[in-house]
DNA sequence: CAGTGAGCGAGCTTCCGCTTGACTT
């Protein structure tokens, strides 16, 4: 057996190491943290100098033991988390949690998982740096006190449930900022003039856009008609060589975005198909915020470079990373064999594999020289110009394998076409000069990747909290991810079309309908993120700030370089932070979120939005009012959007359609959409159907449809128990009073005796509370 | 898988960072 156990966080990272030393050492894995606050009373002892009471986790405490009873027959124990706060802190509660000897422990830290670097280590161990743990401790002392103080304020001031973070609500923030800038935008139209000339003596037809926008239809069509009496030539031809660089090679964040626009990929997907890639071996670790490679790697690269595209394509670099309070404790994402050009697996993971190849080899090349011709086109009746641009690539160097795509999807001006030889003053034959109307967008909102790459740049939250940190907020219902529809709009086209060089004495005219401003798959605020969000900029702004983590890592810093004391940090921070808990809870009001709206002129009550206990909701009079009416507000509108017509409009629910066999048809809006209800029977009306105009034969026909499924939906029943077997949706099952049991794999639900059922519901629901338990953690 | 409403009880909810599983009701 071996004499030396090594304790690293992730079991992928032990097996490669296991393999690169031998027989005498046993690896093993912490799975990360071992230990943390315990969940009562705060988990801190703050009369006591803010001391954290620790406790072993408990999907830990198996981990714990096995590690124990190997550490004790180790004649060393090395200590081999990452070298940076949360590794150095994981550490030490392995030391201390084991109860480690200090004459037996070795402190051994790499960068990179080679064999060199990991024997390199063995022979330079160190102890563990207690300040940088302290700076751990503070990092969690101070989340764990914003966050489970901050949050029993808003349970008070507005729902509970709720929660505020150090993190998530500097998130929230940034998506709920972003939507009030769309609000505050206003649109405007402006006349885009795209010009095609074909050059003389040529056959190619060359586009070209104005250097200016109209703001009006009437200078537009002013501009065209100028146009009509003019001859147009080259006014300026600029050539330019320039120089492409290739993108460094991923950091979480940066394959996050990357994945999402090449691939489609959700973050949190990208995460687990990288993780799965990981276990394999096929890359190296996904939880970086660096973009260093390693020396093998470096090597491994350029040879793979000049084998397969020449010399002259490879040119080693190494990227400094420039993300605010970046450990580096990793190296950057790369394949661990840059010559294995396909994996085994799904498409989604030979697609992310060969991704995170193709940065990495790209980024080992040599930049691309490309020519830039920027021609000018002049008409002797105007003194604007059009441009037009041409891109051709003199080395493509690292463009053979990778292109970096970028977020702005509807940067027209900057497209290129090819052009064909010129020459200056060049005169140019008019073939279509058009002008547009387009409207100005406003801001785009946040997708899940641009989201993580603002908070990198803001230094908020870490490689392996992006994705949980957006879960959480749209698991609170902060936010959602969803599509908005465009706005519809007339869109004018002034056309001026040239014969054979000659202008068209009309100019024609058409209209377009056109959608403005769609966008899908973005992060939208909900009206009570956005309530809790104006909550904490109103009385926590200092908590909120964007600045906020980047101020605590300055502190945090200091301590880990042990020219400022941990608890004393926290004490300066948490003395007014305290203080301002006390005083928002002192005032007992809930938070008033109502919007008056205006009045209804039908019943001269006022009509305000605001959010109840299931939701924003409309509200026809106010609370003395002895009648009120409710309606809750449709997805996607906010109840600072919401307008007084938008809301009488959902006041006309419910509404009785008529009778049918003499009982009422009323149709609603319901907690799970829009129904239908006669005789004391809810029948749902689905997608197809409007509640606003469904007509009375519609609904009959709905209501017999459910009618034949119920009669589908029962199998069989015992009466006298009150049993019934009923086909549901995940198949049949069995119900009881309002309970329902699953049937055991094996019997035939048809076939079921009374006995059988009754054995069937006297056994404890286990599946259904253990569940419950591991949901919840 | 059930269900279509808006002031009661008691006790609970919640943070950020490390890591990886495990249910398909």
């Amino acid at each position: 057996m071996g004499e030396n156990l090594v304790i690293v966080e992730s079991p992928a990272k032990a097996k490669t190491i296991g393999k690169f030393l031998g027989n005498d050492y046993i690896v093993k894995s912490s799975f990360g943290h071992i230990r943390d606050l315990a969940k009562k009373n705060l988990g801190i002892d703050i009369e006591n100098g803010f001391k954290p009471k620790y406790v072993v986790s408990p999907d830990k405490k198996k981990i714990v033991t096995e590690l124990k009873s190997l550490a004790k027959e180790a004649s060393i124990v090395w200590l081999a988390s990452d070298e940076d706060r949360e590794g150095e802190a994981i550490a030490w509660h392995l030391f201390d949690t084991l109860k480690l000897d200090p004459a037996k422990t070795r402190r051994i830290v790499f960068h990179e998982i080679t064999k060199d670097a990991i024997l390199n280590a063995i022979k330079n161990p160190r102890d563990i740096d207690i300040n940088l743990v302290n700076a751990q401790q503070a990092r969690r002392v101070l989340d764990r006190l914003v966050g489970f103080e901050l949050s029993p304020v808003l349970w008070r001031k507005i729902k509970p449930k709720l929660s505020a973070g150090r993190v998530q609500s500097a998130a929230l923030k940034l998506i709920v900022d972003k939507e009030r800038d769309i609000l505050k935008f206003k649109s405007k139209p402006y006349y885009k003039v795209d010009g095609y000339f074909i050059p003389e003596g040529t056959k190619t037809k060359v586009k070209s856009s104005l250097d200016k926008k109209f703001n009006t239809k009437e200078e537009a069509q002013n501009f065209l008609e100028k146009c009509q009496n003019s001859i147009f030539n080259i006014a300026g031809i600029d050539t330019k060589e320039a120089t492409k660089y290739p993108a460094p090679p991923f950091t979480t964040s940066s394959l996050q975005q990357e994945a999402a626009r090449k691939c489609g990929f959700s973050v949190s997907q990208t995460m687990s198909i990288a993780q799965k890639l990981y276990e394999e071996g096929r890359i190296t670790y996904m939880r970086t915020d660096s973009t260093n490679l390693s020396k093998l790697a470096l090597g491994t690269t350029k040879e793979y470079i000049t084998n397969t595209f020449g010399p002259e394509y490879s040119k080693t670099r190494q990227y400094q990373t420039h993300s605010k309070g970046a450990q580096e404790a990793h190296e950057a994402i790369r394949p661990t064999f840059v010559n294995v050009e396909e994996i085994e697996g799904n498409g989604a993971e030979k697609r992310l594999y060969d991704l995170i190849r193709k940065r990495t080899i790209a980024s080992q090349m040599a930049e691309a020289k490309v020519e830039k011709t920027k021609i000018t086109i002049g008409g002797s009746s105007f003194s604007e110009k059009f441009h037009a641009q041409a891109e051709q690539i003199i080395f493509d160097g690292f463009l053979k394998v990778y292109i970096e795509s970028n977020d702005d999807d509807n940067n027209e001006d900057d497209e290129t076409t090819l052009l064909p030889i010129l020459s200056d003053k060049q005169k140019m034959i008019g073939s279509e000069i058009s002008a547009t109307e387009k409207y100005t967008l406003h801001p785009a909102r946040y997708t899940e990747a641009s989201l993580v790459k603002k908070m990198e740049e803001l230094g908020i939250g870490r490689p392996s909290t992006y994705a949980p940190t957006i879960s959480t907020i749209i698991k609170r219902e902060y936010v959602t991810k969803a599509s908005k529809m465009g706005e519809p709009r007339d869109v004018s086209i002034l056309k001026l079309s040239f014969d054979n060089g000659i202008a068209n004495p009309s100019i024609e005219e058409k209209t377009k309908r056109e959608t403005v401003g769609s966008e899908k798959g973005k992060l939208c605020p909900e009206d009570i993120g956005m309530a809790v969000s104006d909550y904490l900029s109103d009385h926590f702004d200092y908590i909120v700030d964007y600045n906020f983590t980047a101020n605590v890592e300055e502190s945090f810093d200091k301590i880990a370089a042990g020219k400022l004391v941990w608890n004393s940090s926290i004490s300066d921070f948490y003395t007014p932070f305290h203080k301002k808990i006390e005083g928002a809870l002192e005032d007992t009001n809930h938070v008033d979120t109502s919007r008056v709206l205006g009045v209804d002129p039908k019943t001269g009550k006022q009509v305000l939005a605001r959010i109840g206990k299931f939701g924003p909701l409309v509200q026809l009079g106010l609370p003395d009012d002895k009648e009120k009416q409710f309606a809750s507000l449709p997805k996607g509108v906010l109840i600072e959007t919401i307008t007084l017509d938008d809301a009488l409009e959902l006041f006309k629910l419910p509404r009785n359609l008529g009778q049918f066999e003499d009982k009422d048809v009323i149709v609603n809006n319901g907690r799970f959409g829009p129904y239908v209800r006669h005789n004391n029977k809810f029948v749902s009306i689905g997608k197809d159907n409007d509640p606003f105009t469904i007509d009375l034969p519609t609904a009959i026909q709905l209501i017999l449809d459910y009618r034949e499924k119920e009669i589908k939906k029962h199998i069989k029943e015992f009466p006298e128990e009150g049993i019934e077997i009923l086909n549901g949706r995940y198949g049949p099952y069995i119900k009881q009073a309002k309970k329902n049991y699953k049937i055991p794999k094996g019997k035939v639900a048809e076939d079921l005796t009374l006995d059988e059922c009754l054995e069937i519901i006297s056994q404890p629901k286990e599946s259904v509370t253990k569940r419950k338990k591991k949901s919840k953690k």
